[in-house]
DNA sequence: GACAAATCGTACAGATGTGTACACTTATGA
DNA sequence: TCATAAGTGTACACATCTGTACGATTTGTC
């Protein structure tokens, strides 16, 4: 893989979110996207095998960025509670930004198609950061921070007083992308009520 | 509009969930419909205008069912409180079900399109909904069952308690249909968390 | 600089969707 | 019973997407 193949790629992305932001899902032809990157559709075939595939790659890749920015946002802190407060904000602003919104609407679309999408996005979202919350809950509890017979429950708690049904509601284009202040105030009351919920 | 002409249009509504369901909603065309129901795709167009004009139908009809049920198991219960733990399985069975998941993956998908879909999805569901909910908190204020400032922000807190992201992970195609014993847990947990999150 | 590999631009066949048109059939109502 | 309205089945024009093909051009390598 030479540089100017890497830069080739980043930019044939780049076109597909662009298509994808402008035209959906369904709309979004590789045909279209490659004349966006000024690249022939047979090398976008040859690549990435078809739609489907394009877009598996986009998951991946962002959601390889997203993992790595949660676990910088965990392992800063040393201290379990702390590191899941500053987790909160970080985890909010991803999962109901742009681009995790137009892939979950991908994915949604691509259901009764290949369903590989949403396979995808679980595995690569939900299914790797439960576990590091879990981590997190399971040293918080051991210090005597919190109080659960449940640790797969608490974080499932944790999840829901953040995220609740932001995502759907943003998926379906009813609520427009939360700023700063209002990401912040979700995940502080979250993040209280959890401590009410689970302390000892 | 004749009894067989109502008789028409359901047999119509019914082919298109099945397309839907079988096909997803880029793929069901105006034409498969029609055909499913043995029906002339002219008269589609003369009826329903278009293909999100006869999917905001099948919104609507299945927003009025829901909301009559919903209603039902709300003021079934002279008690505030009670009539919040009744709602629960009921909403939770409802927003999960197949045909709910179904219209969020065909809005989701129309966003880009004409947005309309996630529109009467928000207007006949949570809109509606909501107030209802608010309603019961309220008088469960007045009675100092439970304490809040914000009526509003409680009535969020539920929710997302109640259904979390069940609705997305359902609509990406990674959580199969919930069985009724999973609704009634989650649906009791939520309640109980709720009651002391808010309790005076 | 020359050769080989990769890629572009364009074209193509086949399939499918949209929205409209029209002759023929069926239902509605006086 | 008969005239009018409504609906069916089929066809059409137009547009678009998919996946493949191929000569021309660019890129990487010796």
């Amino acid at each position: 893989m030479t540089p100017k193949q890497a830069a080739r790629r980043m930019r044939i992305e780049a076109a597909a979110y662009e298509v994808l932001s402008e035209a959906g899902y369904n709309s979004a032809s590789l045909l279209s996207i490659a004349k966006r990157a000024n690249a022939s559709n047979e090398t976008l075939y040859n690549w990435y095998g078809n739609k489907q595939g394009l877009f598996r790659t986009l998951v991946e890749s962002n959601a390889r960025e997203a993992t790595e920015l949660l676990r910088r946002a965990i392992e800063e802190d040393a201290e379990p509670v702390e590191a899941l407060e500053a987790l909160g904000p970080v985890l909010l602003a991803l999962v109901t930004g742009e681009r995790a919104i137009m892939l979950n609407r991908a994915a949604a679309g691509d259901v009764s198609d290949t369903g590989t999408l949403g396979q995808s996005i679980a595995a690569a979202g939900r299914d790797t950061i439960a576990p590091l919350v879990r981590n997190l809950l399971r040293r918080a509890q051991e210090s005597n921070q919190i109080e659960c017979n449940d640790i797969g429950q608490a974080a499932d708690t944790y999840f829901a007083l953040l995220i609740g049904d932001l995502q759907i509601r943003r998926a379906i284009g009813v609520l427009p992308p939360l700023t700063q202040a209002e990401i912040a105030d979700r995940a502080e009351r979250a993040f209280k009520q959890f401590v009410e919920l689970f302390s000892p």
